[in-house]
DNA sequence: GTTAATTGTGCCAATATACAGTACATGTGT
DNA sequence: ACACATGTACTGTATATTGGCACAATTAAC
């Protein structure tokens, strides 16, 4: 019983490093395990001797990865946690999106947004100019009310649970087509997280449309926005629809990224 | 400063797995570089050998923790963030305090409560209750504004920057003694964060006080709040003060475990 | 356009390293 | 009091990891 008792049929098998993935893979146990977990139970777990799970916990409480509380139960420290906190705050969301937004740019010559939510607003943390002599105008840096913005509303729609309450009392006005009533914004988040996109039908600019959809975490949290402004004068025909569909497409492909 | 080249003169030096390390500092280190990074380079930053970083690199990638961009960089993938996030998810937040309630229920025998916050309210999450004849009734799994106890205000204070916004226009009023002028808020929290505890002078129920200190993260965000709560009739002398003041260092001392 | 310098990647032999097994000490439950 | 299970220490051996070198493919220099 030296090797494993069935031997992996196909893959030529990239040799992979055991300690690393043993310290890994104790480390992604014990991220599960609120109580911690004891020597032997974690041997016993993830199918490693005692003595190599006991070694590979003291080699990670020695870089601050793990702790041993009094009641002789390792359990990981907050640093794991900090490590991807780090990673998520240096993501470099333009990078990443700007393919994206170049695809959208050229297919549309419109305005495109890249924005990120803050509170009840979004901020647009990058932009690609129209390419008509219509332009609308919000700034790099700008902000614009998360509720009717197509950026915002994609955000809102992916995040709703969490934000819905902090909404009612909040929907302000700003044109004729505003929604400020919860029952209407209910239904129509529901149709845009159905989408995938959300739409903007002048409810923030008089004339102004505009198109979102979200860039999400693999848990389904939104934590930023694509979306593509457009004069009211620009949408002949299907054009509305076939920037939704780009619009959602080119999001969800900026969210695989992510996710890799 | 990680290690010394010359071998280390004092330290018994318990035996870290070099690979487990090694393989953690590049992903710290890719955690920290939004562009990501080619092996030569990461060699050269934490001082291996270039084949060794490869071969780490290599595993770190069949584990799914690294990816390589078509530009032949490689950067840490979201699943670091992941494992962290299940961690936080996981933190037994009531086995974590229970010993600190329990001191503060000892020694004053009021109520002790441990909440976390809900956009503008905190749920109360985990209760000892009062050994007085005279008690608050605020259950288990109960809410109550973020703005008026001392849970709540606990966690706002050092939440402010994020909450101040969301909180303009819903400084609703409970009894007299309720805040509901920013303008006073902002002083009040200021207070509560060089405290490190927060008050609750009768701010949501007549009659009853309630002391409050946040559980906090590393980066300093509140993930929770223990409280005191006790009846304006219990306060005699300088009670308040002592109350205050242990609230301020089991919560203290909670941050400290979190941390470890 | 050719050279030169870097880059990522594959290979290999040497040895340092992590491993299993065992032993012991402490504590827990019966 | 016992037996049992737990965390920890030790040690020799074999295996897995390592550094050095070589190669291919880019990229930079000229």
């Amino acid at each position: 019983m030296s090797k494993a008792p069935e031997k992996s049929t196909e893959t030529p098998a990239v040799r992979v490093d055991s300690t690393l993935s043993k310290g890994l893979s104790i480390l992604e146990t014990l991220a599960g395990s609120p109580k911690g977990r004891g020597v032997t139970e974690l041997s016993q777990i993830l199918g490693l001797s005692k003595s190599n799970t006991f070694r590979l916990l003291r080699s990670l409480s020695e870089l601050g990865y793990v702790r041993m509380s009094e009641n002789k139960a390792y359990s990981a420290t907050l640093k794991v946690w900090q490590v991807g906190q780090t990673l998520m705050d240096n993501i470099d969301l333009p990078a990443l999106c700007a393919p994206h937004m170049l695809k959208l740019s050229q297919e549309f010559g419109e305005a495109i947004y890249l924005a990120v939510p803050e509170g009840l607003s979004v901020i647009y943390i990058d932009k690609l100019e129209s390419t008509q002599p219509i332009r609308s105008f919000t700034p790099k840096g700008g902000t614009a009310p998360i509720h009717c913005v197509g950026t915002g509303k994609a955000i809102l729609a992916a995040n709703y649970e969490q934000l819905r309450d902090q909404l009612k009392g909040n929907l302000k006005r700003y044109t004729d087509n505003t929604i400020t009533s919860m029952q209407r914004m209910d239904k129509d988040m529901a149709s845009a997280r159905a989408n995938g996109y959300a739409i903007d039908t002048a409810e923030y600019r008089d004339g102004i449309y505009s198109f979102g959809a979200a860039i999400l975490m693999p848990t389904g949290e939104a934590i930023a926005a694509i979306g593509v402004s457009v004069p009211e004068v620009n949408l002949k025909g299907n054009r509305a629809e076939e920037i939704s569909l780009a619009v959602g497409k080119q999001a969800a492909e900026a969210s695989r990224m992510l996710a890799s």
